[in-house]
Order: structure tokens, then sequence, then C-alpha cells
DNA sequence: TCCCAGGCAGGGC
DNA sequence: GCCCTGCATGGG
């Protein structure tokens, strides 16, 4: 069972997660705030931070570059580890004032490795963090890795935990189709969320249950 | 009460 | 290179 197949079997289950939802009008700089202030966190406290920062018009990088640090950490406190995301977003918004014009999408725009090789170099952004941003905000096609992806892949019997090895075996198979690498991924995460977290709930499990039974 | 969430960085080895 | 720990709030 490669990706394809675990793809159409979770569309069928779950349907189209539409990933990366955006509240406000600058897209781009939306999603990327959102990787940083999504890690490690629920979605929900997510968008409570995103809303709060929009409705206080500050959800733009001078804005950002430039806030009091007391209000950042008021707005994004839901998310939890408020101080280091703080320092993160505030630090990825000045190097966006100093070197791109405050425009995000000068920097989206670069060829995919030297972009995915300049997010990585910020703080705060690892492999996770820069191929979320590459796929969803700058629609280059990478797949990102995250924790389910690795749980679910384990247990269907590629038992790997080098990022890199992972993401080429997932890049080899699936379709060239950003729709595709959008959903795939949302799904992957869904599919974690409601079966696989790190107790087996094999039970109903859209997959092949023989496979999933195979938890460790 | 305990476990977990759409990770990352830094240290020890 | 791999493994461990701190970071923190909120929901089940």
């Amino acid at each position: 069972m490669d990706a394809p197949k675990i793809y159409q079997s979770l569309l069928k289950r779950f349907g189209k997660q539409n990933w990366w939802p955006v509240l406000g009008s600058n897209p781009e700089f939306e999603i990327a705030i959102g990787t940083i202030l999504t890690q490690q966190t629920t979605w929900q406290q997510v968008e409570k931070a995103i809303t709060d920062m929009i409705n206080d018009k500050l959800l733009t990088p001078r804005k950002l570059s430039t806030a009091n640090i007391a209000e950042i950490h008021e707005m994004i406190r839901p998310t939890g580890f408020y101080r280091q995301k703080s320092n993160r977003i505030i630090n990825f918004s000045n190097y966006l004032v100093k070197n791109y014009d405050s425009d995000i999408r000068k920097l989206l725009s670069k060829p995919d490795n030297e972009l995915r090789q300049e997010l990585l170099n910020l703080e705060g952004i690892g492999k996770e963090t820069a191929d979320s941003i590459l796929l969803y905000a700058a629609n280059k096609l990478i797949f990102p890795v995250d924790a389910y992806t690795f749980r679910i892949f384990s247990r269907l019997g590629v038992k790997t935990n080098s990022y890199d090895e992972l993401q080429g075996i997932i890049q080899n198979k699936l379709p060239k189709d950003l729709e595709t690498y959008k959903e795939f991924h949302a799904l992957l995460v869904m599919l974690g969320k409601t079966y696989c977290k790190s107790k087996p709930q094999c039970s109903d499990c859209p997959l092949n249950v023989s496979h999933m039974r195979t938890c460790s």
C-alpha cells in the first residue's frame, strides 16, 4: 500500500480538508506566521491568535517587527511556547523588513532549494515548518513530513526516522500536483488525530486494518 | 490526574 | 549522526 492508494482511501473516508485556511488579507504572510504558531499545538489555538492579531491590525511584517513584545505575548499565549514563538515571528518579520521590503512574496518567489535553505537558516524554522511554508504559502511541490506521517507510514511498514528519506519516498510516488500534496498532508494529520495517537486506536481505521494493527 | 497537540534548538554522546 | 530535554497553554 503506497502513498497514492493511501491518499485515495483517506480522501474517500474524510473528504477534502482545504488546508491552509486563511482569515485575513495577506495570505502568504499569514500562512508563514501560522506555520510557526501551529508548532506543537492545535489549529483552534492558532486560529484564536491569528484572529486577535488581525483584529488589532498586527499581522504585517512591519507591525510585528515594531510591536510591543508584551502585546504579542498576549495575542499568542493560547498557542503555547509563547515566549519562543514571539521571538520567532518577530525575527522573521524583521528579516522580511530588512531584506525584502516587507514583502514576503519577494522571498517566496526564489528558486525552491535556495528558498528552503534560507528559511532553514531562520530561528525556529525547521524542516517541517520550512516545507509547510514552501507548499502552502509558496505553492512549491514539497511535501512536509510531520510526526503523524512518520507514525502512520511506520505502522504500514515504512519504518524510518529520517525526514529526508520519508519525504523522498512520498514525493517519488505522489502525483506531481499541488492540490494532491496539500490534501495528502492534511489528510494524514486528520487520520493521525482520529486513529493514530501514540496508543493505537485501529478500530474502523480507513486504511488496511491488519496493517494498522501492527502498531508499536 | 494524565496525556497530547499540524516542532525546534541545544546539549551530550 | 541520534537521543534527550525544555519550552507552555488548553482540551479531552
